[in-house]
DNA sequence: TTTCAATTTGAGACCGGTATCAATTAAAAA
DNA sequence: TTTTTAATTGATACCGGTCTCAAATTGAAA
């Protein structure tokens, strides 16, 4: 009540330099740490500055500098822990280094994306980390990169875009759990993703735009041939976007005659419905159907049984892709940085031979 | 290579003018969406603004209008799904209104939010939501409310700083479900939480400065000593703040002559150690140990046994969180609002009644 | 004491928008 | 056609910092 309310109250460097009597620029050199200064004068300043609680602006600052330390990041959706747990990797770098991080989900959408990259350019941020939801569809990321700032992509690469890129060696890992349940004599294997197609069918992998999964898909699929099993295309199911949508259609892929003996799952969420499913349809898991599931996530070691899956360093996924950017903005101008970080098949006991 | 790389080719408003012929107000006036223009002079500027690829400046147009568009949220870590989902209803409310968000992540240490209300304010976000750390510790909050920005607390709330909070009905769910766990015979009961205290032992609810906590744990003191338990402060467990500490105190716990026969863990992290060790230790649920946790994520439903939940709205007290501090923000000036949202006991299978 | 270089300070432009206010033009009323 | 009023437009200050450059001060060398 005895405050202007709406009149902010803020203090500037020219009030500063007013109470400190020196000139504006003298208080700045103080105040913004450059330049030099003789102590009796940065004496009075700092005095000044505390006893007038300046708060400096940044706004102000970047507007100068045109360094917002700022990084913007934009990913599928933050609820989903692949994502949180990236983005304890990015944040923790990013602090370490000064950076502040602006954080917006796109939902998996490319509009949305494109709508987030434009702001946060618009904010100047001073570089990005994205993780694309559609590969063939990266004529913003250019743009973004064309602006000067740069950009680091995570999860997912281009092989048109010829930026730094942090991924994990999907096709390896999906190739590897393939090879295994051929081993064990499955023939019926599913693959299910959320990533969608435009009729909600699978034809072939040019139809995912999502790279990580485009490569595992390939992955399955090459080894299913040279395993002689042709056709596998009809067991790869898309769209499974929410629980709600996985739930359906794994529903009807286990009541079908010809149902799968084994499914890969392509994230931890919908792992985590297919063994719901499971236990609704009182189908047991491994004797009636083998899963893996990509991502460790937290509860799989703990279920009845124990769920195979695809470790992915995801932390280091984030890190390493917070540390690539940090270091282009610390002036790293080097070729860009395609880094693969290794994947690892943790056998528990959720996969077992094909049923007769 | 052609264009030249460290001076930026962003095209101002004044550039845009020129190109159109106009005087920079005008030009501003189309661009910026304000006052008012002929027809064919928006049209000219659109254009010209157009060929030239002009990208508004969000930091200049913040630097006059005093607005960022922007808040600040500040959580203990990102990691933890609770927080990944409340994140998510900030988001998508954030978005909506028009606003991008800045993450920090605390690691729920004091200093830490500190530094991050600092850097926040310094940014000129719009408003903040902040899950304080240590309710006792709140005078840079306090003084954030004194800039003149907006402050939502969230999870946590503070009965000296008036400001609007939205929180879970914590104490009435540990009420509830310590009185079933007595009803059902148990007396050795263990609330096992990752707050904690100077000498890392519990003595009174006052050493417990995370409000939505304390505010448990009095309640399950509170039906402790109604139903004749007294001394029950003892089973009162703090410092899980990892799941290797988790693993250290619920092992030593278990293996104790006294073990308890019910354990109510604070969040879904927690319950999860004490399942894993559980498994370890070869004690059955709920035969010989009886658990509860609160948060009800979303793999508790699929263990076996399914784990017995506190249901938090997570997703509601981000979101709501978020539009509160949005009506704040388009100038509503009413009194601090302090929500409560309900809790929800799931009842599954890992609580029976105590072992002889 | 004078000279010259090094250090410290101040004045003012600038970043890229917005906001104010006066000047100009167009439209409506007399 | 002349007035009056409303709609457009332009010139310029301003936001709160940083930065350049010249002026003033200081200290060391001559």
């Amino acid at each position: 009540m005895d405050q202007s309310p709406s009149r902010s109250s803020a203090t500037t460097v020219a009030d500063v330099a007013r109470k400190a009597g020196v000139s504006k620029a003298t208080a700045a050199r103080v105040l913004g740490g450059y330049g030099t200064v003789s102590d009796r004068v940065r004496d009075a300043v700092t005095v000044a500055a505390r006893a007038l609680n300046y708060q400096p602006n940044e706004l102000a600052r970047s507007m100068t500098t045109g360094r917002s330390g700022t990084i913007g990041v934009v990913v599928g959706d933050i609820e989903n822990p692949f994502f949180s747990l990236a983005m304890r990797g990015i944040t923790d770098v990013a602090r370490e280094a000064g950076f502040t991080v602006i954080l917006i989900n796109s939902g998996e959408d490319a509009d949305a994306e494109k709508a987030a990259i434009r702001t946060l350019l618009a904010k100047r941020v001073d570089g990005l980390i994205v993780s694309p939801a559609k590969e063939s569809d990266i004529d913003h990321l250019r743009e973004a990169t064309r602006s000067g700032r740069p950009l680091v992509l995570l999860d997912r690469g281009s092989e048109t875009l010829d930026v730094d890129t942090v991924i994990a060696d999907d096709r390896h890992a999906a190739e590897d759990i393939t090879r295994r349940l051929i081993a064990l004599g499955h023939s019926r294997i599913a693959y299910l993703t959320a990533c969608d197609t435009a009729d909600h069918r699978f034809h072939t992998p040019a139809d995912i735009n999502t790279g990580s999964v485009r490569r595992r898909i390939e992955g399955f699929l090459c080894i299913c041939r040279k395993a002689g099993l042709e056709g596998m295309e009809e067991w790869v199911h898309v769209g499974a976007i929410t629980p709600d949508h996985t739930h359906r259609i794994v529903t009807a892929m286990l009541k079908s005659p010809q149902r799968p003996t084994a499914i890969i799952a392509s994230d931890s969420v919908i792992g985590l419905e297919v063994f719901k499913v499971c236990r609704e349809l009182g189908l047991a898991i491994p004797d009636d159907l083998s899963l893996v599931s990509f991502h460790d996530a937290d509860w799989t070691s703990v279920t009845t049984p124990p769920v195979t899956v695809v470790r992915q360093p995801v932390y280091r996924l984030g890190e390493t892709a917070a540390k690539l950017l940090v270091e282009r903005l610390n002036g790293d101008g080097t070729e860009a940085n395609r880094i693969v970080l290794q994947t690892e098949v943790i056998e528990r006991a959720s996969v077992a031979g094909a049923p007769a």
